[in-house]
DNA sequence: CGACCCGTTGATTCACGTCAACATTGGTGG
DNA sequence: CCACCAATGTTGACGTGAATCAACGGGTCG
């Protein structure tokens, strides 16, 4: 039940046995939380981190009047809320995009964690990746027209679910509404929606209903300006650092 | 010179005396960087991490057809690139906007900061904030009209420059030009100009040249719905948390 | 079968971008 | 001290990309 957690803690570096099954006994079997339902809310002062085990979900601000911002997608092994813990509380709020299931890990639970090293170690990671993507974000949403942000969200979509084995080489299967994609890039459905039929028809990817293709993907990327070095995918240079000492 | 530095890693928690020195003997005296020119280059390995001691840099990414979009604000006591450093290469590009006191630090550096407990975790708590930064950024740039961004904005960079004792209740010295401001909040000059035109007009602000007084300060903040919680001046919560063990 | 969510389309509006000129400021060197 | 220049701020006219409004079709679920 831990499998995706341990799979994102050793993406980074063998975890030793050790630290493997330490990890396998702290995050427990965790609960379901249903679709739609918010697994941390903004204002929230958990006493608790949400560890997403399975399923995805999504970070995301509504403003006064109704607008929803969604700013980070979470996927399996990521931690929620951080923030919630080291911060006060929760600026902004957590939901479930699908099924998900989620572990509660107490304060006592996150101090083991991070006591070891290695582990310790890939939280820093991830968060510095998770920041890395939201400020490409940034730029996506503040300088490109339309259909290039489109592009550039999927370029960046089928990359991640690649990796994770989720996609292949040309083809993916885009699991967000084009209502979740238009808060995500900051702009309309509608706008989204022609902004996927230019795509289309200008070959740069084909659709059978949520199933997407790309035929080159090198087109894709470059009509996005997608460079997916921002996604850090080789993790870890051949540091000597924090080898030996808790970087954390 | 470590001044600033210290007083950032002792926003959370006093620092032991010996924490202090620590961090004294080590930076240094720094070098200056002139206005305009790259502290660190987006693709840059720097082997060395950079910390601001004075002076104001702003991170950014510029895309191929010249625009450039800012992607934050790096005051003095702000770690530059750790992501040149535990990601491969730098992701963006970090330059200075007034004269800059930066010190290189190694990796040997960093790993005698972070082996410290304390300043791990003021590590950990500006990297939060940071990223927290972000997101509501991405909310200003993806779903708020022009003149609201641009109060929002207005209204953060008060509060942050307010707390570091840089602007009074009512007003604060505005360094950036209206460029600067626009790529900031993803929009041109002109509409940024149109959109303190109309903030003055409405008497949110007034202005002369660069000083900018705020006659109503919660009146500012309920037109650019802005919150204060996301930038977390409460930092670390009473938590028991990391009082005792490291979590860096 | 009806209710609802999702994708799609067309007509229209409007906020913001673009372009171009001019004013103002501040710094520099003669 | 003034002349010059570059960067910054301001303004108007105009174009356009995206929002808005509204309607409709298809799939799914109770």
């Amino acid at each position: 039940m831990a499998k995706a957690l341990i799979a994102k803690l050793t993406a980074l570096h063998p975890l030793p046995e050790e630290d493997r099954r330490f990890v396998e006994r702290i995050v427990g079997h965790g609960e379901d939380v249903a679709p739609g339902t918010d697994i941390s809310s903004e204002g929230a002062r958990s006493e608790k981190v949400h560890v997403i085990l399975s399923g995805q979900a999504y970070r995301y601000k509504v403003l006064p009047d109704g607008k929803r911002q969604i700013i980070g997608y979470l996927v399996p092994g990521d931690f929620c809320d951080l923030f919630g813990f080291l911060l006060d509380k929760m600026d902004h709020s957590i939901a479930a995009r699908t099924r998900c299931r989620v572990v509660h890990l107490s304060e006592a639970d996150i101090l083991k964690l991070t006591a070891r090293p290695m582990l310790a170690r890939a939280l820093w990671w991830s968060e510095l990746v998770e920041g890395a993507i939201c400020r490409e974000w940034l730029v996506n949403i503040g300088r490109r027209p339309a259909d290039r942000r489109v592009a550039h969200i999927l370029a960046e979509l089928h990359l991640r679910l690649l990796v994770v084995g989720e996609a292949t080489e040309s083809s993916f299967r885009l699991s967000l509404s084009q209502t979740e994609l238009a808060d995500t890039v900051g702009l309309t459905t509608v706008s989204v929606n022609r902004a996927l039929q230019h795509l289309r028809r200008s070959g740069l990817i084909s659709q059978t209903s949520r199933e997407i293709t790309i035929p080159d993907v090198e087109a894709l990327r470059e009509f996005a300006e997608f460079d997916p070095s921002y996604l850090h995918f080789r993790p870890l240079r051949e540091g000597r650092l924090m080898e030996t000492a808790d970087v954390t």
